[in-house]
RNA sequence: GGGCGAAUAGCUCAGUUGGUUAGAGCGCCUGCCUUACACGCAGGAUGUCGGGGGUUCGAGUCCCUCUUCGCCCACCA
């Protein structure tokens, strides 16, 4: 496998690991800049993007393969929009498998993208005042190579900016001599399989870049055309003429015939007469043939068999003469067979100009019927928009019939998904009407054509994996086809090609091949998608993957694409220095619908990557706090925890820590086919959720770990002692295990911060950690924990609302009652509240369990000012209830006491509980025993 | 001409097999610089789920139809 000499980063400082973050980098922001490039090299350095083949389960080793090959970039491509999200996405789901245990394979390269390179460089020497031909083949390949070697391959490097976990081992590159030797191989086997042929007909042309296309180069554009309406007068009777209508009358000088419906009864009678053209004044024949379409125009058409792939069909059936007016470049002159069609006036111009010039001699000899605007297609050349050109030539053709057929059936039974499904469709539609394919290009930067001619014996073209120097019948010089092959040609060879294909015996193959997801655009489908396919069950009698997951397109906010001509483009590179690599992937993926397009403001990058830029400065506090926490002591692991002293909030977090992995693994889906090598229906459709995956891991870390575990925690560190331990270890575990399941999305800043978690093992790397899997539950853990945890939690959130309606500011004190909301309660309690005194009034209430609105009854005494929350307890089991919320209630009070001084206006929710507040401030007001005095209510209340 | 997709909060989008009160991020409003985080915290507002019709006890979700976008395919000159 070649590798190109790509540009190297510059060598990492040899410091260690920990030096990474050191503590007192421990700034409120996170400094991508400063630490991304260092980590990259490390992980570099240590292998861990390496692939073991020895390890594939295919060769005897433990591990399942996971491999995903990129779409190769064009060589001389630089990162944009596309490729940074495109390669975020396999990166994405290689890190996850690496994480599940699998020998996981990113493979990276590029593509020699031959059109595309050529007229890269064409450009070049074009400054130079050159083009190819005054250059010459030779010199010019030097130079395209030359060029590729010194800029070529600045994408892979930009790859690990933006962190994808590439085993650059394997770059490889389709123009190598292993690839091409691959080239070659796959031509001739085809060849000797029948399945190429050489064939005279029209095909697609570009007059610029001046080489055929396949179909699928040649794209459709609509455009607003006009539509000529052309008399040609009857030869023996020239007061009579056929009119037809053309949107191409500089043609009209090739036509050898007029077609008119067989069964046209307006023209039954002219067929067989002859028609003068007009301008090119040669006499041609009305012909009968279904091509004619009676509807259209007159339902007469001019048959022109060089410049028209129909009529090219219609002159076959007719064995029509094949006049050639356009040459290769576009221009009119009498190419072949057409001496004394083209007037000096037309010869020479350019076919645009000719046209203009076509009509004016039409219209000066009274031809011009009329002229009307038309809406039609045309097409243009993909790589340089060029209206192409239908051009009678000879080239390569691949029949693809007979390799469509096992691609149907590949969808079919199961063997190949496309995610989203919809696309699946588009795939089967395409191949059941599939196309010969022109593989032939005339262009000189690609996989020469592996066939040679001997102009001495003319005997048949000798097709060779290796090069011909002498004709083997009579000694005498070769030459070999001038053509080169369509890039795409190569490209669909990239998932065996790049592992060792055609040697069947090459590790790398067995242990990878078949591999696993493609990733790539739906634009994709038919130049690379399916013909990759079909090429991998004909070579290898497998289909090269399983899964095929396209993504959408990243478009601007006006929902264009984007591109570099409209200038609405976002430089991933930019995005990486301004606000990190996790960033730019957490915003991504987070805002990725499935197989939607992602949109992105390039006028606004602040804004379009605060989810990511947000995200990623939550995540580093939570280190910051729980670091300052754990380091410098040492924390036990989980395991070595008695489950006894788990409090309430440990058990939910860990809970919660459970439920999430559930959802991701849920939202990743299989990575295999569960059974054998085949999608069932059930799980066919599911999976690769990115989107859905990053939301719950996002959740969990932010909205449950961040929000409420944390705050839960302070009390119990500020205080010490055996709890605070037990605090840490569970910080640490939740933590660790929400670093693994967020770090395929954000590789860098999980890295940073996982490094320094106590109990890592030097040489360790969360890259190449195991990814979490739901823990085993304790043998005595209640089962109900983290619902109560729950209840709590909803009281607390009441309580912030009542405090916000009723404008109770974070000087009031607060107090909290327990009791059930039955009408005996509520009766007491009025009664209690308006008489005794003892409780000096009410300020709001609500009911926890139900969580419905304050009590009528309640809200009726909140007028007086007084301080105190009532806390309704409506749940089934009251008794039980009362007695749980009064203990929690009383323990926080107890946990959160000690934060004294240090509270802020809220309650537990940002720093302490509010009636903690209120036992502190009203300590000299006998708190104690209007506790005794609430208690004893409660236990009225519920029944003794 | 054929096919596919989309239309849900100001914006970008989730809503799996029809089932409590339709969600998230960004933005917006109010109050907070509270020793992890103002790239933050607390609270909040905003939706006739494109229009119309139908099936159902029940529809954002299923059916029909219309409208508006977008994409793909296509030899009607």
């Amino acid at each position: 496998m070649t590798k190109l000499s790509w540009p190297r980063i510059a060598d990492p400082s040899p410091a260690p690991i920990l030096s990474v973050m050191p503590a007192a980098d421990l700034s409120p922001q996170f400094d991508p800049t400063a630490v991304e490039r260092d980590i990259y090299a490390r992980w570099d350095e240590a292998g861990v993007f390496t692939a073991r083949a020895a390890r594939s389960t295919r060769v005897g080793g433990d591990r399942e393969p996971f491999t995903i090959v990129i779409p190769p970039p064009n060589v001389t491509a630089v990162l944009h929009m596309g490729h940074g999200f495109n390669n975020t996405v396999q990166d994405v789901i290689t890190r996850w498998r690496r994480m599940a245990g699998d020998e996981a394979l990113y493979l990276p390269g590029t593509d020699h993208a031959g059109i595309a390179t050529q007229n890269v460089v064409e450009k070049l020497i074009a400054k130079c005042g050159k083009t190819r031909f005054d250059v010459g083949r030779e010199a010019f390949i030097e130079r395209v190579k030359t060029f590729v070697e010194e800029t070529g391959g600045v994408i892979l490097q930009q790859l690990r900016a933006i962190g994808c976990s590439c085993d650059w081992s394997r770059t490889a590159y389709t123009f190598s001599p292993a690839l091409s030797r691959a080239v070659r191989e796959a031509f001739v086997r085809l060849w000797e399989a029948g399945l190429i042929y050489k064939g005279h007909r029209v095909i697609h042309w570009c007059p610029r870049c001046l080489t055929s296309l396949s179909d699928e180069e040649a794209e459709h554009h609509d455009v607003e055309g006009k539509l000529y309406h052309v008399s040609y007068p009857l030869v023996d009777d020239p007061t009579k003429a056929i009119t037809i209508a053309t949107t191409r009358p500089e043609t009209i000088l090739a036509d050898v015939a007029i077609a008119v419906h067989p069964k046209d009864d307006r023209y039954r009678a002219l067929v067989g007469r002859s028609v003068m053209v007009p301008i090119a004044n040669v006499a041609i024949p009305i012909i009968a043939d279904e091509n004619a379409d009676p509807a259209f125009g007159s339902g007469a058409v001019k048959i022109t068999p060089a410049h028209d792939a129909n009529d090219f069909d219609v002159g076959v059936r007719h064995t029509l003469d094949m006049p050639v007016v356009i040459d290769e470049s576009g221009f009119v002159r009498e190419v072949a067979d057409a001496d004394g069609r083209v007037p000096d006036s037309l010869r020479g111009l350019d076919r645009v100009d000719a046209r203009a010039r076509m009509v004016e001699l039409l219209r000066a000899a009274g031809r011009l019927v009329k002229v009307e605007p038309h809406h039609h297609a045309i097409r243009q050349c993909y790589r340089c928009d060029t209206v192409v050109e239908p051009r009678l030539s000879d080239q390569w053709f691949v029949k693809m019939q007979p390799l469509a057929a096992r691609a149907l059936e590949a969808h079919r039974d199961g063997s190949v998904r496309i995610l989203p499904e919809r696309w699946e469709a588009t795939y089967v539609n395409w191949l059941e009407n599939i196309r010969d394919w022109n593989i032939s290009r005339q262009i000189w930067w690609g996989h020469r054509i592996p066939v040679w001619y001997c102009d001495a014996c003319g005997g048949e073209p000798i097709v060779s994996r290796d090069d011909v120097s002498a004709c083997a019948t009579c000694g005498g010089a070769v030459r070999q086809d001038e053509d080169v092959l369509d890039t795409w040609f190569s490209s669909q060879l990239w998932p065996y090609s790049t592992l060792g294909w055609p040697d069947e015996t090459a590790l790398d193959l067995r242990a990878f091949y078949p591999t696993d997801v493609l990733v790539t655009g739906p634009d994709i489908i038919f130049f690379w998608v399916a013909r990759m396919i079909m090429s991998g069950y004909f070579f290898l009698g497998r289909a090269p993957f399983h899964t095929v997951y396209l993504n959408g397109m990243v478009r601007d906010v006006h929902n264009r694409k984007m591109s570099k001509s409209l200038g609405n483009g976002i430089d991933p590179l930019d995005v990486v220095a301004r606000f990190g690599a996790d960033a730019l992937r957490y915003t991504v993926i987070s805002g990725m619908g499935y197989g939607t397009d992602v949109k992105l403001d390039p006028d606004n990058l602040e804004e379009s990557f605060a989810p990511g830029r947000n995200f990623v400065t939550k995540l580093w506090n939570i280190g910051r706090f729980l670091l300052s926490n754990v380091e410098g002591g040492a924390v036990r692991a989980l395991g070595e925890i008695d489950a006894a002293c788990l409090t309430r909030a440990d058990r939910w977090i860990l809970a919660r820590l459970d439920a999430a992995i559930a959802e991701v693994d849920a939202a990743l889906g299989a990575a295999h086919p569960a059974a054998g090598a085949l999608w069932g229906e059930s799980e066919r459709y599911i999976g690769l959720r990115l989107m859905e995956f990053t939301e719950v891991a996002r959740r969990f870390t932010w909205d449950e770990l961040a929000a409420w575990y944390l705050e839960s925690t302070k009390s119990r560190l500020l205080a010490g002692g055996d709890d605070a331990d037990v605090a840490r270890s569970v910080l640490v575990h939740v933590f660790d295990q929400a670093l693994r399941l967020l770090h395929p999305v954000v590789p860098f800043i999980t890295e940073a911060l996982w490094q320094r978690l106590p109990g890592r093992v030097d040489g360790a790397f969360v890259a190449a950690a195991a990814w979490p899997t739901i823990r085993v539950p304790l043998p005595d853990e209640r089962g109900n924990d983290a619902e109560e945890f729950e209840r709590v939690r909803d009281a607390v959130l009441r309580i912030r609302q009542l405090r916000v309606e009723y404008n109770i500011g974070p000087a009031t004190a607060i107090a909290v009652a327990i009791m059930p909301a039955t009408d005996e309660a509520r009766r007491i309690f009025a009664e209690d509240a308006a008489m005794t005194g003892r409780l000096p009034g009410v300020r709001a209430a609500i009911t926890i369990a139900t969580g419905a609105p304050a009590e009528p009854a309640a809200q009726a005494m909140l007028a007086d000012g007084s301080e105190l929350y009532l806390l309704l307890a409506g749940a089934v089991d009251v008794d039980k209830e009362c007695a749980r919320l009064t203990g929690e209630l009383a323990a926080l009070e107890q946990q959160l006491g000690a934060l004294r001084g240090r509270l802020g206006n809220d309650g537990f929710v940002s720093r302490a509980p509010a009636h903690v507040v209120e036992a502190e401030r009203h300590k000299e007001r006998d708190w104690s025993a209007r506790r005794e005095h609430l208690a004893a209510k409660v236990a009225t209340l519920c029944g003794r």
